[in-house]
DNA sequence: TAAGTCACG
DNA sequence: ACGTACGTGACTTAT
């Protein structure tokens, strides 16, 4: 416990004198751009570690360090990139001390993404590392906070308390990453994907977070007004259809009106058993009956409402102005990342007036938007891996691949592709990428099975190397238990083996899937690192503000936009060489949705 | 906290 | 006979 200037001293020359040092935060709050510190660990030596508390407020609290003079003195080691650091999820340490004018530098490993590279399907919370590679039970964040109404912000927790706590993290995180450290390092591929993309791009995650993207509050407001007279209506129908007013947000009650009170058909159950309301069983009964689609419409309504419309203006950052998601960068199993509070990631785009959201994600006056997204990226994905010579021929000549797989197996030429054939040939060509069953294409299609089956039959003779890939792919996974990404990143298929059948089955679609998505992943990863990199090489006053899996969103000032429209581009195409041509589409617009 | 639903790539 | 396309997060109801 660190409680005078000679202790902290004492310490700052360990820290200094240090290959690698451990340090922890910790915070008045889990958001990380409200977060204020309240205490620091540091850890140099497995065993010893110190906790320097700094602003503990409760009655009794004892005398601590002055917060700012001891930030200000520990600034010139935390901004030095020379002075080597390990965190648990450090991204959100650097944002807490970025909340103090402190601009972290020489992070060069986490063991949240540590754990990730190895066994992306586990658990990556510190008190389960603990347990699985050091046999240690660590002290849990709620045995010294308590959880939900009843718990205490951190600076109500006792110093002694939490010395124990703190100083405990970071001497655990510093044994854990010499435990997972070795077993990166020892893998080429795995080392890649760790030191090359992991790590710079938690650093290019951090910028994105902080600068946020500006929301045009108002403009939502209206919206949100807009649609809510709009539910009025259609909800005053809907009760008019059911003779008796029933609470629509109510899958229990509609099911009583649909299924009791009108006697419409099952047409499926959900997993528990009860019957479906889903938006597939409402347009199936809407051919009968007028309620479900009225009450379809409500529900579109509804969901822009409440999920964006209202919420969006919620979450304006109250000093910055502008809306700051958090990425999480060790969640998705495949190498994507995803998006919370709020998610950005599932902005409406698909029907005309969800888009009208996007037209709320504006830039300032004097900037505008860019957008710039990977086409085709899976499926030319697939062509790569495959090799298969007649996709990697359609790609290389630029073709439409809807088009062109129709052609293929419609056996017609391409420019006599109905649009019926080419919209079938694309529904084949997004069910691939997932490891379709004929069942499933079926299903998607709405036609019988065997039809199905024949035109998959038909694509496999047609594209003989993708029908060779997925076999090799299954065997592969099979083997070994894991299956690969083009740069090497690694994933486990537990249910690989499973005796049984539907896991198995489920283990083989991901199998397929998985190198195609994390593949997609670790380029769009790779761009962004080179982005964010000639960003700032250049001093530019863009700002990377969004991914979206295959898309960059960035914000940037009119006098940029003639450099950085087509060197984002560049970047993008140019980020890896595979044995296909990667085409990214940008456009510029004052909103997100005009830029598209 | 689980279940159902629906938004995205 | 069974189950059936991959990966996510948020909101609402019900318990």
């Amino acid at each position: 416990m660190v409680m005078d200037e000679p202790a902290l001293e004492r310490w700052i020359a360990k820290i200094e004198a240090a290959e690698l040092t451990c340090f922890d935060t910790e915070t008045t709050s889990l958001d990380p751009m409200a977060a204020e510190l309240v205490g620091l660990s540091f850890c140099v030596e497995a065993g010893e570690a110190c906790y320097v508390p700094l602003s503990h407020r409760y009655p009794g609290a004892p005398d601590q360090l002055d917060r700012e003079a001891t930030l200000a003195r520990l600034k010139p080691w935390f901004e030095s990139a020379r002075h080597r650091k390990v965190g648990q999820n450090a991204k959100y340490d650097r944002h807490v001390l970025a909340n103090h004018g402190i601009a972290v530098g020489g992070v060069v490993h986490d063991t949240l993404l540590a754990s990730y590279v190895l066994e992306s399907h586990q658990r990556h919370d510190m008190d389960s590392l603990a347990m699985r590679h050091l046999g240690v039970k660590t002290i849990a964040y709620e045995e010294v906070a308590g959880k939900g109404a009843s718990s205490i912000a951190f600076d109500q927790v006792s110093v002694e308390t939490a010395t124990g706590y703190s100083a405990e993290d970071a001497d655990v995180t510093l044994q854990l990453h010499r435990a997972l450290w070795p077993r990166i390092e020892a893998e080429a591929g795995l080392r890649h994907i760790y030191a090359d993309i992991e790590i710079p791009v938690a650093g290019v995650l951090l910028a994105m977070e902080r600068n946020g993207v500006l929301i045009d509050a108002s403009l939502l407001a209206t919206q949100g007004g807009e649609l809510g007279t709009k539910m009025l209506a259609l909800e005053a129908k809907v009760h008019e259809l059911a003779g008796q007013p029933f609470n629509l947000a109510s899958p229990k009650q509609l099911g009583e009106i649909l299924f009791g009170q009108l006697k419409l058909p099952v047409v499926k159950k959900t997993p528990s058993g009860a019957p479906s309301t889903d938006e597939e069983v409402l347009e199936k009964l809407a051919l009968d009956h007028p309620l479900p689609k009225a009450l379809l419409e409500h529900r579109a309504m509804s969901k822009l409402k409440s999920t964006y419309a209202d919420k969006l203006p919620r979450m304006v950052n109250a000093r910055t102005g502008r809306v700051h998601t958090n990425y999480a960068q060790a969640v998705a199993v495949t190498g994507r990342l995803s998006s919370t509070d709020p998610n950005l990631q599932n902005i409406p785009v698909r029907t005309a007036e969800g888009r009208r959201i996007r037209e709320a994600f504006v830039a300032p006056p004097g900037s505008k938007i860019v957008s710039a997204d990977y086409s085709q990226i899976e499926l030319r994905i697939m062509a790569h891996l495959s090799g298969d010579k007649g996709l990697i021929d359609a790609f290389a000549a630029g073709e439409d691949i809807h088009r062109h797989t129709a052609s293929e197996v419609f056996g017609v030429a391409a420019g006599d592709v109905s649009s019926e054939q080419r919209r079938y040939a694309k529904v084949i060509n997004f069910g691939l990428i997932y490891g379709m069953s004929a069942f499933g294409l079926a299903g998607n299609l709405g036609i019988e099975r065997a039809a199905a089956q024949s035109y998959m039959d038909k694509y496999f003779q047609r594209y003989p190397g993708v029908a060779a890939y997925m076999e090799r792919t299954r065997n592969e996974a099979r083997e070994r238990g894991w299956v690969e990404t083009v740069f090497g990143r690694r994933l486990w298929l537990p249910d690989i083996a499973s005796a049984n059948q539907a896991r198995r089955q489920g283990a083989e679609r991901q199998a397929i899937n998985a190198p195609m998505q994390g593949t997609a992943a670790d380029l769009i990863k790779l761009a962004m690192i080179a982005v964010q990199g000639w960003i700032e090489s250049e001093k530019l006053a863009t700002k990377l503000v969004m991914q979206v899996h295959d898309e960059l969103v960035l914000e940037v000032p009119e006098g940029e936009l003639d450099r950085v429209k087509p060197q984002v581009e560049r970047l993008m195409t140019g980020v890896a060489a595979l044995d296909v041509p990667l085409v990214v589409d940008a456009g510029v617009g004052e909103n997100w949705e005009r830029a598209h």
